[in-house]
DNA sequence: ACTCATACTGAGATACATCTCATTCCAAGT
DNA sequence: ACTTGGAATGAGATGTATCTCAGTATGAGT
């Protein structure tokens, strides 16, 4: 019972603050240079730390990336999910989800660098960003706003174009970038142009959180 | 002038087919494993050669990773290019170059999971594939057939829809995710749903080189 | 038989990466 | 002052990759 007071919290409070420094050096480092090119000696001098204390966190390299790509994604969804909830239309929602996505990596570029990487580094985020995609292209399906069924297929195409917005804006693309990928989606789902340009909307920009950069 | 005759050539000649050993391997291994997942060693020892004798065929990996998936791109236009130059119609065109590159990666898998490891591990493998793309695109545009302009995110977006149904096809899905990409890409470029669909056909089956998985 | 160019060999230098573990540090509790 | 236990250390065991190079094998030409 003695265990319980000051001894143990602030013990745990010095364990979640080594720990966020491992993970917010991994993020940094992975997001520079890609997952596979950073080490975990590299992780741990980043967070001036010896290389041993990395494993008294985390039992292997691939467990702190899990934790700083979900991390990430979670952040993203955080930012932007209750806006996209407030919208009845499925196709309005698909066109801001992925508008927003790909505004919110541009502008916190750390992110974005590292989702880019982990799209092919750690395929399992995929699955996390595609399961939203699916409830709303099912809502917009719904509703008989698309022609197209939904099926696997489709939400591939729906993370290709998105992870091509992504990559074109952090190369420098304008903000219509992320209009033009959601429109792009929508006609895929097999709204004619017009109505795409329309539901994809002037400018939903992003209603940026001040954090920066910083994780949950 | 003594060196011209049989002794010259029938050296060049072993010399050659060491080469294609070396690239034979790497082929199949790569393939199989990705290309950053394959060693110089494990090339050299499937093709029954000492590691070192690796060097004095290629200045290091990077080069017979070139080579490899320039000659697989390659191979695959040709297979592909009388056919595609036939069409007159550029809507026609980028829809048959899609499919028939989809099909022709089903049909030599080996070549088709080694394509897709080399567009996250050789990138400059994706503009030679866009560069036909562009041409196509750029025919179908001066035609009047598309409504979207050609610029480089049109093109992203392509390469990432092909990428798709790549891996998809080799995921096990049926022959008709080769022609939904195309009917994606049409849509993409701003081709109503109904002509789309009729423009990317029925079904344009692979004329299929006989030859198996041997490059030129 | 001998020469000589070329092909080939494979052990080893070098460089990192992952992960372990015997040890030391440190601060709270008595 | 002393005990105690989690936090942290960092050298090293182990594995694997790239690339080199001194030396060996082969076989055509003389």
């Amino acid at each position: 019972m003695r265990e319980r007071s000051p001894r143990l919290s602030s013990d745990a409070g010095k364990r979640a603050r080594t720990r966020a420094r491992l993970t917010e050096a991994a993020l940094r480092l992975m997001s520079e240079r890609g997952i596979s090119a950073t080490s975990v000696s590299e992780i741990a001098a980043a967070a001036e730390l010896a290389n041993g204390t990395f494993y008294l966190y985390f039992r292997d390299k691939s467990e702190i990336v899990a934790v700083v790509c979900r991390a990430v994604t979670q952040a993203m969804h955080d930012d932007m999910s209750s806006t996209r909830l407030s919208l009845d239309d499925g196709a309005a929602r698909v066109a801001y989800g992925t508008q927003q996505f790909i505004e919110i990596a541009a502008a916190e570029p750390v992110w974005g660098r590292l989702l880019v990487s982990a799209f092919t580094e750690f395929e399992a985020i995929k699955e996390d960003i595609a399961h939203y995609m699916r409830l709303d292209v099912a809502l917009g399906i719904e509703q008989g706003r698309f022609s197209e069924p939904l099926d696997e297929f489709v939400i591939d195409a729906h993370l290709a174009i998105l992870r091509a917005g992504v990559v074109a804006r952090l190369a420098g693309a304008g903000p219509d970038v992320s209009a033009r990928a959601a429109e792009y989606q929508l006609r895929i789902l097999g709204m004619n142009v017009k109505e795409a340009k329309r539901v994809r909307g002037s400018d939903k920009r992003r209603a940026a959180s001040t954090t920066t950069s910083r994780l949950g």
